[in-house]
DNA sequence: TGTACATCAGTGAACGCGCGTTCACTGATGTAC
DNA sequence: TGTACATCAGTGAACGCGCGTTCACTGATGTAC
């Protein structure tokens, strides 16, 4: 990583490399093959092979990282959300991310999951469990998992419609504004509910 | 369609032919190429050709059917939802969709819009129309849009995390109860709205 | 009613593409004596 | 301190795969006279 800059055979942390420029074209929203990471961190189609055992490997270390930036984005620098507005920008970073790193959020998300690298799991399973409490926060509810599970999946939602187009928008900020906007409708409502009864 | 199906050349109805092996195909959760529906079809690579210009006309095609038979299951022998608890269902049906036809819904929603071809383009836009009214019917504000999109965002988002395992369920009655769930909650929550202002 | 011919709807070989992965290899590194 | 050698981290040629698409073609159909 510092002195091995100019020795051409030996790379010194290949590994690292081949992470960051991955992660780089997938935040240019290239979808990448392996050799396609191997070519533009100069080394042969091959050469990957040394540090992961097969695609799929690699692609459950990006996603690891991932699930960890999306947590961060999250939780750096603000207290869990205590009320609906806080709710709503805790969707509007959600949906953030995914337009800022799209094929990373394609990667993460856009696939059935890989159960098999405990890795990846786990990641995934602590940010679930962040939205969780993020929505616990919120409601005086005793039984959060249908809420937790509405909050997570109005996000999510909005974070694909926007990404495939179906929602369109000049800006970020006009996303943002309307993310905003459906949290607080949608937790507002009063129509006229002629059944209320719970499940 | 009628007399032709014992001719080896001449198919006589190709086009239609291809249209359901392909929907077939998709149906399955395969994703399908122009080669794999041609061989499923018992027609030579090219013969797909005659019929539709390019590989992405004929997922245009299934596509503007997709959509079709959507708008159909959300609107046939029902009426237009009127309550919270209609919406739901109205949820549940979308997300249905997604579930038994997997590839077909990752077709019509899972990638940036082509809108270039019209057919497609009015299909959407057909469907969108219908979800906004039906979130119109429920809700007694004035301004629907925000809430709209909220409605579509929270389907859609459970739709995409069943369909990509990341909240997993072993029957479609347990999906249903969980949307049905969803929904309930999340517009009838009473927080502890700190701050209740609209945008 | 029968025939000539244009049109239509298929065939089949071939192209170039990028992919994941294997294999035997070689150059660089670092450690034991 | 210097050398022998094991280990490590790359290379490069090659494989088989399925894909979309082109091309020149041929067999079937239907229409005009």
């Amino acid at each position: 990583m510092s002195t091995s800059e100019k020795s051409g055979y030996h790379h010194g942390d290949l590994r690292a490399a081949l992470l960051t420029t991955a992660m780089q074209m997938l935040e240019n929203g290239e979808t990448f093959s392996l050799r396609a990471v191997a070519r533009n961190a100069g080394v042969s189609p091959t050469a990957p092979y040394r540090h992961f055992p097969d695609r799929d490997a690699l692609e459950a270390a990006l996603a690891v990282q991932g699930f960890g930036d999306l947590k961060h984005d999250l939780t750096d620098g603000r207290d869990l959300p205590t009320s609906i507005a806080d709710l709503a920008e805790f969707g509007v970073t959600y949906v953030d991310f995914a337009m800022r790193r799209p094929a990373l959020f394609r990667l993460m998300f856009g696939n059935p999951c890989d159960n098999t690298d405990d890795e990846r799991v786990n990641a995934a399973d602590e940010l679930h469990e962040l939205l969780a409490q993020a929505l616990a926060n919120v409601t005086s509810e005793s039984d959060t998992t249908a809420l937790a599970n509405a909050g997570w999946s109005l996000a999510h939602g909005l974070a694909f419609l926007h990404l495939d187009g179906k929602l369109s928008a000049d800006s970020p900020e006009e996303i943002a504004k309307r993310v905003r906007s459906a949290f607080l409708a949608i937790m507002t409502t009063q129509g006229k509910p002629k059944s209320r009864r719970r499940t």
